[in-house]
DNA sequence: TTATTATATCATCCCATGCTGATGTAATGA
DNA sequence: TCATTACATCAGCATGGGATGATATAATAA
């Protein structure tokens, strides 16, 4: 099935890229608990800032995200409750499956510097 | 947070990791409707063998599937009816979102052979 | 206006990882 | 046993995309 060109599928595995990368799913928990700056999410993650605000404009045109200008500072929240539903039920699905993942050895190192 | 020295935000990411191809979601959607032998995959996402079988060790390692040998067959399944939830609430999602999924730059080319 | 703070963008590097083709191995059939 | 079918594994290549540092832009303060 394609939209616009684009397979469903190819459109799910970009959607869903947005949440695996370590940097990506730091911003993503930190904004489960309501919307923060960049600055604060810098903080929080303790990611570059550059790094922070390209995630954040990846994030933001893949629609997980969406943005508001505060002030000097720019808002970020999640863009849709279900966004925090895929990161709990991962979470779920992760205490059944935490070795295997765990054990997995295609996908290796951490690259991310934001929780070591 | 860490288990045995891994953070879970990584282990979560890597998680992810599994459903952010386009040739494993192919195949994860694939076993949505049941258990396949690998030659129906393949039939089925018109990927090659040997890429396949790489794939479905990816996921059995990291716990996304399961296999039984059948005959001279191996029949791989779900391992999780959450791995189920997880694409059909992605699905949901991407239907809010597809526009911006579309749009996204940063992730660009389809490099699967499986639903051109 | 000038300075400062907050964020965005861009070029560049480089490594993880997906794909292919060849080969290895297990299960059944003749 | 030998052949065939079904799947797994491995080496090698190519590139997507994540990190960094420098620079640009927007918003407020002085």
């Amino acid at each position: 099935m394609l939209v616009a060109g684009k397979s469903v599928t190819g459109l799910k595995a970009k959607l869903f890229r947005g949440f695996s990368d370590t940097s990506r799913l730091s911003i993503l928990e930190a904004l489960r608990d309501g919307p923060l700056t960049v600055g604060q999410i810098v903080q929080i993650t303790a990611l570059s800032q550059s790094n922070v605000s390209n995630h954040l404009s990846c994030l933001r045109d893949c629609g997980l995200v969406s943005s508001e200008q505060q002030g000097r500072s720019v808002s970020y929240r999640l863009s849709d409750p279900r966004v925090g539903e895929l990161l709990r039920l991962s979470g779920e699905l992760l205490t059944e499956v935490a070795r295997g993942v765990y054990e997995c050895a295609r996908y290796g190192s951490e690259r991310s510097e934001g929780e070591k």
